[in-house]
DNA sequence: AGCCAGGCAGAGA
DNA sequence: TCTCTGCATGGC
């Protein structure tokens, strides 16, 4: 077997790898050697931060790395968009405590896929699905990254693949009533009726109506997919989280109707409203003891 | 033990 | 259009 190992590097400003890769955006990279390992499309990577120096490792023939730097969002200007936030307390002490945290540019069949598990999930449960997922039905990867035993480095099972497998079988990855929506969605984007890669492309709405014809998508797993992979970086996906906290903030506790909240949120947080939600997310999150991970600019 | 989890779809009002 | 409920499974 193949294991050939590329090493690189790059300074990188305004970023904190664990922030990134451990707020709920992503669901399968893992703490290891003081950095973390996951797979990028059909390569296994290591990342580790050592201030702004960011060291990659990965399997296979990793070219001119151009592939992780469009994955990381490097370029993305990070002090630009977080000075279109709005300025209000909750939002500044996220961005204050979450700074660094970017979002990816991540392959919309896995984002979608991954997001179909994520309804009425805790984070560290769709973890545990998608492990298993990619465990008994992702392609195993050429080459690893040697003498490690971290689980599921596998490729991420293929559309096709997941539309020939019997239900029953997907339920056995613990996913329960969410295997059908991810076998009927798999069966729609293997047959070509969805073309993913055409999503960045078509318009906002045309493709959150496209993914919201899906079997199990609405508008928040549709919302994710559009941010997180379609880089619709306005869309701002409203959860449990966001929810909440929007009510608590600007509704003065009371429940206004999911349509209100919305457009609340949709105007609100400004053109990169996906990312302040991201902020807010995960800022919501750890500050409830929810996050393993500690934020770069708390560690001092 | 009981409530809730990065929701969604279908039913009934 | 709005609200309510069932859904599998497991963390806390």
């Amino acid at each position: 077997m193949n294991r050939v190992l590329a090493t690189t590097g790059r300074a990188v400003r305004d970023l904190d790898l664990a922030a990134t890769l451990d707020s709920g955006q992503v669901f399968r990279w893992w703490p290891s050697r003081g950095g973390w390992d996951g797979v990028v499309g059909r390569r296994r990577v290591w990342l580790r931060q050592e201030g702004e120096w960011l060291r990659a490792e990965a399997s296979g023939d990793p070219g001119d790395w151009s592939w992780l730097w469009t994955y990381l969002g490097t370029d993305e200007d990070l002090a630009a968009i977080v000075a279109t936030f709005p300025r209000d307390p909750l939002l500044e002490a996220a961005t204050r405590t979450c700074r660094g945290l970017r979002l990816l540019r991540q392959d919309p069949w896995e984002c979608l896929a991954s997001f179909l598990m994520s309804s009425t999930k805790q984070i560290v449960q769709i973890r545990q699905i998608l492990e298993l997922l990619c465990t008994r039905h992702g392609d195993p990867l050429e080459d690893s990254v040697p003498g490690r035993g971290e689980p599921g480095r596998r490729a991420f099972p293929r559309p096709e693949v997941l539309a020939t497998v019997p239900e029953a079988e997907l339920r056995r990855c613990k996913m329960g009533f969410r295997a059908r929506y991810l076998w009927e969605t798999a069966r729609v984007v293997a047959d070509g009726a969805l073309e993913l890669g055409a999503l960045p492309r078509v318009g906002l709405e045309v493709a959150r109506r496209r993914l919201m014809d899906l079997p199990g998508v609405g508008r928040k797993i549709a919302d994710c997919v559009l941010l997180f992979a379609c880089g619709y970086r306005q869309v701002v996906p409203v959860d449990v989280w966001v929810s909440r906290a929007l009510r608590e903030l600007y509704f003065g506790g009371d429940r206004p109707s999911a349509a209100r909240l919305l457009a609340f949120a949709e105007t609100h947080f400004g053109p990169y409203g996906g990312y302040a939600q991201q902020y807010l997310f995960h800022y919501l999150r750890w500050r409830a003891g929810r996050v393993a991970s500690v934020p770069a600019a708390l560690a001092h």
